[in-house]
DNA sequence: AAACTCGAAATTATAGATAATTTTCGTTCG
DNA sequence: CGAACGAAAATTATCTATAATTTCGAGTTT
């Protein structure tokens, strides 16, 4: 198997599904001759791993103290949400003219997985596949990477939520953002989305100490 | 001033200024031996600062071919400016009620330094410091990162246009936008600065051939 | 003459080794 | 008993060496 990437873009593309499934804690150190072993690589990969991680905020490197899992607070999650609320916008605006009524109906199918999907992990699938549908075709290349590591962040402030208990509702907002793209309301659905994507979801959460705290996540 | 940075982080700073400034023209070779041996470091380090540049666009990277500095064209700056423009009035929303008459006043000095500036790079630098003074108090960290990226690739276009022949004039918008915030009318002050930072100009170009085509760059 | 093949040179990717720094943990001193 | 110190261990950052891949050109074939 001739794998077309290089070994270290394998390692970031590992560790940042770990890191965002929450199966790397928030603060857990990565200790990069650890993970070398773990892939059977040397550090160098690793490194540059760890150099990709950074840039994309799932990591934190301080220079001769090591790197760690990024931590992140609420105020992390509003900021993320109103990134991803405006850059979306954008990309909706420009990519409405180019949709087609295909694009539509897949992004509807998209709606009904995210409805009845019965655990978090298969919900923020759907709900990414709706996003990426109706935005991609805008065509900004720039724009729909900023906007991919965004929904990467949202991901992990979700799994590291809801990290079970998950109950479905219809997605009103999804469905009237389709209505008005089907009207060629370009500005109606622009708003509607980014409205979408800056409601916050809470949920207590059982901390070690035995009390709860709330965790906090975009929901949309 | 030793900055206690890493070896790499160094040569990711040198190469960046040097791309920005277009003193390393887009798709230009950047080979890895060559720049370890002037840093005189190996090319470890240097492989890292090479993702770096890849994370903030300055350069493509294929697997087994090298490293490139990115090229860019019109649709690319339009690009940039559309970001911008949408994450700089996120940014001015959040930081209106945290600006104080004191960074007021510092802003107009900046504006009144790119007024005077006699050549375009002093004049970018004030540039920059305007908007870096009027964004910085939202306190959204992740934002400001992304908006540092944005003028950075902005900053390049503009070298890359206007090598020479630069005239200064009068910032009417940044003005308008001072009177605003100074007036507390945020959303006027965020509907100007989205309009300004979105203004393309336009410059031909002798190339190398010996016609001439246009440049582009955001000159806001 | 154009296209193709093969091989050498250049370059990138990975591995192994070394030096420098931080962290750890036991011991001593207040 | 707790804080502070210091050697040992672990970890990071860097360098040198080796392996693998691509590029480019000379020579051959159609």
């Amino acid at each position: 198997m001739t794998t077309r990437n290089t070994r270290a873009a394998q390692i970031a593309q590992t560790l940042a599904d770990r890191i965002v499934s929450g199966q790397l804690a928030p603060g857990a150190r990565l200790r990069q001759d650890h993970v070398a072993e773990e892939f059977g690589a040397s550090h160098v990969p690793v490194r540059e791993a760890f150099r990709r991680l950074e840039a994309q905020g799932l990591a934190i490197s301080e220079p001769r103290r090591g790197v760690r899992v990024a931590s992140f607070d609420l105020s992390e999650v509003r900021e993320v949400a109103e990134m991803r609320a405006a850059l979306e916008a954008l990309a909706l605006r420009n990519s409405a003219q180019h949709l087609t009524k295909a694009i539509l109906d897949a992004a509807e199918e998209a709606t009904r997985e995210g409805e009845t999907a019965k655990d978090v992990r298969s919900w923020e699938d759907a709900n990414r596949r709706f996003h990426k549908l109706i935005l991609d075709p805008c065509g900004m290349p720039r724009l729909l990477a900023a906007i991919d590591d965004l929904h990467m962040a949202s991901a992990r402030f979700l799994f590291t939520a809801w990290r079970s208990g998950w109950e479905p509702g219809t997605d009103q907002d999804h469905r009237a953002i389709l209505a008005a793209l089907r009207k060629s309301e370009t500005d109606e659905a622009a708003t509607i989305l980014s409205r979408h994507v800056r409601r916050i979801g809470r949920k207590p959460i059982r901390s070690a100490s035995g009390g709860t705290r709330d965790a906090f996540a975009i929901i949309g």
